[in-house]
DNA sequence: GCAAAAGTGTTCCTCATACACCCATGC
DNA sequence: GCATGGGTGTATGAGGAACACTTTTGC
């Protein structure tokens, strides 16, 4: 553990500066059954016991902010690599958050595809999947102050969609332009057009790469399998380019 | 201040969690000359003594994140209040940025025309305003990873004034279209059609209200004062509403 | 053949761009 | 008058919205 040496030189203040547990929660977004879904642990233990919340844990002296997160998510899920995009959301607190103190939390938000979490019982911590409409709208209560963590994390996907490429992070490493559209539909909660989409989706030069192969077994005609081009790529934890110029625009509500 | 419980009792882990000083450092961005100037203070102590670094400092116990940005704003510069649109930027760290040891810390983005601030000699720091192009472009280096957060903090405005009536808080109470319009080529660093934009800020509904005043003494026709619209205005600390729809675009470099 | 989904073409309309032109002041 | 900046009108073109139509599969 790295040893700061505040404690003996105080140059912005002439008091020992206060120190706060810091932790990362992760927000992890998917699609699943034409809604959104997010990732909850039941709580085992005190504060909250028993309440569903976000995967998350303290930061660890030494470690970044997304090192953290991915590392809390691996823990409470089991998966090996970070599954999709992940990015830093935003920090709340320190006040008035957590009924043990103050604790300062740095939200991230993961945007993947529907993966597989660790079987319950095999860890202290349940994991499963929920439809964020039934935290939002319906009744279910979460932890802390994880509800707005929740619903800042929704609005950032939902304009994210707009105007980077992320909205191919949700599917799978190949995929059909209708599988796409139905990501944008579940994200924003609106029908979207399949021809106009196609010929955007399609058009956006640096967003989509044809794979050249086309699905089989389906109804109706096959369609061709793409995949995220190579531009549009996000980079781990990396800000993310805006290759949908002009955006793919959210129809108005 | 308030003591926290997890030395003795730790839900998430067996050890008890690190903590971390915390900081909160502010951006504080305006458009003068024709170009966008952050105010930047002089370090008086090590680390980095002599060079120039953002304003900012340690966030007290029960205290919430953007009231500390406002407290240390204040501190520094000797303004009463917020003098314009102040939200957060993100966190960095705690890793790495601070060789005394692991820091965290909330960096926070201001908006505001520009202000009077406290002048040198009254405190410990001196306080001015300096050209961004004179530390991105030229060779002034800044203390810690300020200038990465400055880089953020100038990229996040750019896209800000694209989709949200942000430009105006550049602008004084009262203001022309062509000093509206300054600013966005300010921020920007392109040239504007005067009259197309002026269509743009005066058609856009819920943006600018016309004071019904006019300016005098230029040269030229008088021009007619706006003011930000009620609808528009930015509730301090909280998400901006897009009501630039569709949004002004910036014109590709 | 028929249903179903993929993909293309076409029309209409909004809006960004470019720029000619007029308006109201200082000098 | 003339220069200067404020503000309006208008033609052009790119692209979004809506939808008719063709293509290719499963049954």
């Amino acid at each position: 553990m790295t040893i700061n040496a505040y404690d003996e030189s105080m140059p912005e203040s002439r008091t020992v500066p206060a120190r706060f547990p810091v932790t990362v929660d992760v927000v992890a977004l998917t699609v699943a059954d034409d809604a959104m879904n997010v990732l909850l642990i039941t709580r085992l233990l005190e504060p909250f016991r028993g309440r569903l919340a976000l995967p998350g844990g303290f930061v660890l002296p030494g470690e970044d902010l997304i090192t953290a997160a991915a590392r809390e998510l691996a823990e409470e899920t089991g998966v090996e690599h970070v599954p999709g995009h992940l990015e830093q959301l935003g920090s709340y607190g320190p006040k008035g958050r957590d009924p043990r103190g103050d604790v300062l939390t740095v939200a991230h938000l993961l945007l993947a595809p529907n993966f597989p979490v660790l079987s319950a019982g095999s860890d202290a911590k349940h994991a499963a999947w929920y439809p964020v409409h039934q935290v939002l709208d319906g009744g279910l209560r979460l932890a802390f102050d994880h509800e707005r963590i929740l619903a800042d994390a929704v609005e950032r996907a939902k304009s994210k969609l707009e105007y980077s490429p992320l909205g191919a992070v949700f599917c799978d490493k190949e995929f059909t332009v209708a599988q796409l559209r139905a990501v944008y539909e579940a994200v924003w909660g609106t029908r979207l057009d399949p021809r106009n989409f196609h010929r955007k989706a399609t058009g956006t030069s640096g967003f989509l790469e044809d794979t050249g192969r086309v699905t089989t077994g389906d109804a109706g005609r096959p369609a061709a399998l793409f995949r995220l081009a190579p531009a549009a790529r996000p980079a781990p934890g990396q800000p993310t380019r805006a290759v949908l110029n002009p955006p793919l625009m959210r129809p108005p509500p």
